[in-house]
Parts: structure tokens; sequence; C-alpha cells
DNA sequence: GATAATAGGTACCGGTCGGTAACATCGTCA
DNA sequence: TGACGATGTTACCGACCGGTACCTATTATC
């Protein structure tokens, strides 16, 4: 049970996060998450409208943490785009192929949710959205002939080592993503970029 | 209402398949198949365990059509497996991207069912492992360097097609992917390869 | 025409789902 | 002390879930 000193809300959210990831949001009930939050149902309501409204502000907590984390290796790598996506990669990779990854947790929401208008899907698109506009910003700082196309490889890659890491583990396609993303890097930008 | 002459099972693995992909397997109920197909629930469970089997038939086929469609490409390019991956990945691009598109069924089964003992999550780790075996044969065949590492390339940046498509569409990453293909080929072979 | 398999019709089961109403309790701060 | 907001307790709602029992109608085969 985390948090127990925190307020209801929080606890709820923490116990969310954990219980969303792990099993996905339409298999997991309001019940359970109460639950495993050491709360009671109506302490959830009272925070949030409904379970969408808990599953959108999961995909947004989600995305926000997940920018911050790649900010942090960016800003790690000052004036050295190659260094840092190269960095971003391999991280990619670690995570995507440790035991018990389940992916993206943004990602996952969306396939559970075809509708357009489901409230966590917008939450979704703005996420990967910033993503993508970010690798396209590191793809001109390292002199890209074309950034766009750069930056969106490299997502393809990021998002196949998030889809085919929870089937392959370890062992999977996400091993090689660094040298595939080296190959992208230096197809634009040369081996120095 | 598909196919009205056909037998009941086949009717039911026509609205199975229809409906798992559009809206996933765990929003679609039992009721809603039947009646889609024009059949009875007790009809469905005399060709079907249970739903979980019906989920695991339609990965089963969804990974047989889709073997059977890049052996085809194959077949179309004897003696060229850069232009047999290059087609590929144009129609990988061509699919992903087209409005509707909800990617690979095998996928997001799998991400709806995280428990590596469901049957549904069995099937689809064989349809994935032979594709990325085929895309390592293709690799070797072409003399890459390294043909298990271009092969998983090839894998991520279709795996990154097919989770990225359905959230941006037309204008997403995916457009990209043919030349991202290409500076992974080029870069393990090179472009005459 | 008899038989057996396959189909549909209907009604039903227990369980779980998301969500709510009404009321009791606690800690905090004035 | 008193009041208030946040929380817990209990019970409940209608709807839907996957799955089944029982019986009848069709169809093909011999």
């Amino acid at each position: 049970m985390p948090g127990r000193g925190k307020r209801a809300a929080e606890r709820i959210c923490d116990a969310a996060r954990e219980l969303f990831y792990r099993d996905g949001t339409r298999a997991v009930g309001v019940e359970q998450i109460v639950a495993y939050a050491g709360v009671t149902k109506p302490s959830l309501y009272r925070s949030f409208a409904s379970k969408d409204a808990l599953i959108a502000h999961y995909v947004t907590e989600f995305g926000v943490d997940m920018l911050r984390r790649f900010d942090e290796v960016v800003a790690a790598h000052p004036g050295d785009p190659r260094g840092a996506l190269l960095t971003v990669m391999a991280h990619v990779a670690e995570q995507t192929t440790a035991p018990g990854c389940r992916g993206c947790g943004i990602t996952n929401v969306m396939i559970e949710y075809p509708d357009p208008a489901h409230p966590a899907r917008i939450a979704a698109e703005a996420s990967k959205s910033a993503l993508r506009g970010r690798l396209r910003d590191l793809g001109a700082a390292l002199g890209a002939r074309d950034p766009a196309a750069l930056g969106d490889g490299l997502m393809l890659l990021i998002e196949g080592c998030l889809a085919s890491g929870q089937l392959f583990g370890p062992g999977g396609p996400a091993a090689s993503v660094q040298a595939a993303a080296a190959a992208l890097i230096d197809a634009q930008a040369g081996p120095g970029g």
C-alpha cells in the first residue's frame, strides 16, 4: 500500500499509475484501485469525475514524467545533440528490455481507447507530439539535412522498442536500437555531427 | 452482417476479426460479436471454448495473414532483398497512415493481456518471432555485416509505424520509414546491397 | 424417410462493473 | 469549544459481463 501518510487523492494516483501500467486500464477496476490505495470509493469520486478522468490524469502524468526524463538527458549533454540522442536511446534500450517492462503507458492507453474524443487519447496525443517535436529539434541541432525525417525515424525506433520490448524482453530487437539510431544520424549528418 | 451464407464458426471469426481490431478485445463483448455475426451465443461456445480462445484464434489468423502478405512481397522480388524490404516498408507506411488504422492487431492484444501465459500472448509471440526471423534472413541475403542487427532495426521501424500510425495518422512519423530503412540498409551493406 | 449433426431461440446464472446516497468520524484551525 | 472540510463506512443501484441449460428447427447423409 503506497504512501500511507499522503492525501487520499495522491494515494489514488500512485495506485492507479502502478496498476494501470502493470495490468492495463480496462483490466483494473476502481474497486481494485481504492483497495490498493487504502482509500474508499467515494474518496476517488470526490477527486475524479469518473474512471475515464482518472485515466486521463494518469496519461498526463506519464507524459510529464517522460518528457522530464528526456529533458534531463538533453541538459546533461550541452552542445552535444548526438551524444544526447545516443544516451536517450541507450536508456530506452535498457528500460524496454528490463523484465516486467510494459512499454509506454501512453501508447497502451491509446490502444485501449480508439475513440479520438476520449480524454485520455487527447492527453496521449499532446505528450507524443511534444516528444516528436523535441526529437526534430535535436535533429536540427546536429545539422541534419532533413531534421523532421531524422526526428521521425528516431521516434519510430523508440516506439518500436516500447512495443517490442514487452514481448521479446532482454534478447529482443531493442538491443540494436542504439546502433540503428547512430546509422540514421550518420546518414543525415555524418559521423562527426 | 458479414457472410450470411457461411457457417456459423466462420461468420463468428469474421465478426470477431473486425470488431476486435476496431475496438479492442476487452471492449467487445461476446453478445456484440454474435449479434454482428448474425448467430447466437451457444453457437459461439460450440466452436470456441471461451472468449479467450476466440481471441487466441483471432491473433493466430492475424499473424498468418501478416506473414502471407510479407512473403508475397518477398516472392515478387526474387534475388532483390533490398527491393523487397523497401517495398515492405512502403506498404507499412501506407497502411499505418491510412485513416482508421489501428496498428497491429497482435500488438494490441499483447498490450491488453500482459499475462505471459495467456493463450493469445503465446500466439502473438510466435507470429512476431516469425516476422523477426524473416527480416534477419533478408538482412543476411543482402550481405549485411550484422544481419541480426539490421533485421532488428527494421523490425523496430515497423513496430514504430504500427504504434504511432494510429495516433498521428497520415502526417505522422511513418511517412519517413522508407528513408530510415534505406539508411539502415546502406549502413550495413552499402547502397548497392 | 430415418438419423445425426449442426444450428437457432429463449431464458437464465452468478459475478463484476462504474457510480452514488446517506451517514459517521477524524483532524485542523479559529 | 465549535465548526468545517476531508475522509471512512455501509449499503445500494442498474447495467453488463462471460457462460450455460434446455428445447426446437434445419440440413445433409445414408
